[in-house]
DNA sequence: TTCGTCCATTTGTCGGACAATTGGACTTTA
DNA sequence: TAAAGTCCAATTGTCCGACAAATGGACGAA
């Protein structure tokens, strides 16, 4: 084995083959999203491979989120989503065993500068969800589960108003991912919940102002706060994520 | 339809359950990366089902990553890369009609802050890289796909020293989608490539030095140079990437 | 040791088959 | 006339059986 001068010569299954060209076309924009592509038979017959193959080809944009099954039941090329993408991001991170401090340090620079981006963008009625949300907390802030679930909302929400795409999707996965602790974080720090709300609400005021300092102070200070409730937990930063700290991760299977 | 009480009845096609089955054991920790799981025969045995539903499922799990052919073509566990989940990110980004100007937006703050973590957390091994990097660059500076490749590659290497993978996975879909432009630069700005040398070095010096706010300031002016390149190519930032653009994307189809 | 041959296993692909689902057309009924 | 029931064709999800090709291992020859 002296010398390399050869390539690897690639021999791609037909399945594989069959992906490819799909989403080749897809890409390249010759099929666009929403649009109906033929049906089982007709890339049988396009392909001239067999249905079993042509399926299983389809398995993979179909993860992919790339085609997906539409009204009766044809194949449709579709728009991967951002929550799929998200998910599945977020489920490679835990098995390269993410650690907190990862996680915590990530999302220390990317929340501020988050709504620092919302605060030029938001538009009325983003506020206005905002605003229902915050209600809701305020009412629910006795129920943990539910508060953690708004919790969530309300950060993607922000992020939503920054109106920046890949800002969103560099993001989703470390809120995901350490939101649920807030659960934990409550019960291990009776003020968390009415400290969070205050947070909130500042923020949202910052945003309706479209102070876009104000804004940021308010995050930085929030998820500080956070991490601090994290601590309180006992949690330990530099080991992965805890167990019961990722079922809901599992639970999302059902609509994937 | 007064009332919705009913929750929505979720049927799962049968390859769906094998698929969701076997995810469910490797996010439990059942089934470690790198451990063998059987043959298709044995899930058939297991799952009682047909050897083509096992198939299909077994697809949806390799599209992500999370199964893959090993020696002898047998099924093992494994970790979704982070390239592949980049490049996937990156095609979803496209299709979702990303414009410049959020690429440019994102990385005007995930880069510094990068580069500052990455001062901190850097080996000796990692800058003897981009020492190495460096040095290729200032060979080939006449060599505009080589010096695209190289400017990737260095920006791949700091990210890497962040030391932080989540960090490094909201980093790389915009880096994958946008280094690409630079060699569009090296045509329509003639002093770019030397400008990118001379920054590359500066950033690399604060890094050895372990000078945190050297190599965030440098790191900006960097993304700012480029941001200025990027306008006199005659982009246009809010609309979707052009395709020329987007070439290398579809390349990276064969080994993924 | 290196090379060739043979063998068992497993995958990739194929062909055919059928029940269940789906939407649409058509008919009946209130 | 509109709602409900019936029938039909197309398509998907699943199963069965089959076979060539690839793979790695064992075994023997050079």
């Amino acid at each position: 084995m002296k010398q390399n001068i050869f390539e690897k010569i690639e021999i791609l299954p037909a399945y594989r083959q069959v992906a490819d060209a799909i989403e080749a076309q897809i890409m390249k924009g010759e099929i666009k999203p929403e649009e109906p592509i033929g049906t089982e038979a007709d890339l049988v017959a396009q392909f001239g491979v067999n249905r079993s193959t042509v399926r299983e080809g389809i398995r993979l944009l179909e993860q992919s989120g790339m085609l997906r099954r539409g009204e009766k039941r044809r194949l449709y090329v579709s728009l991967p989503g951002y929550d799929k993408l998200a998910t599945r991001i977020s489920r490679s991170l835990v098995l390269h065993k993410v650690t907190f401090r990862e996680l915590v340090e990530t999302l220390e620079i990317l929340e501020p500068n988050t709504i620092a981006m919302a605060a030029k963008n938001i538009t009325n009625e983003q506020l206005d969800r905002m605003a229902k949300n915050i209600e809701q907390t305020e009412e629910l802030l006795e129920d943990r589960d539910m508060l953690s679930k708004l919790d969530m909302e309300y950060h993607s929400l922000i992020a939503e108003a920054a109106d920046n795409k890949v800002f969103l999707l560099a993001r989703e996965p470390a809120g995901l991912l350490i939101y649920p602790a807030t659960q934990y974080i409550f019960e291990a720090v009776p003020e968390a919940p009415s400290r969070l709300l205050d947070a909130h609400k500042k923020m949202f005021e910052a945003l309706k102002t479209k102070d876009v300092e104000q804004a940021r102070t308010w995050m930085d200070k929030h998820v500080r706060d956070f991490v601090k409730g994290l601590l309180r937990t006992g949690a330990n930063l530099d080991g992965p994520i805890a167990k019961p700290h990722l079922d809901h991760l599992l639970s999302l299977d059902t609509y994937l």
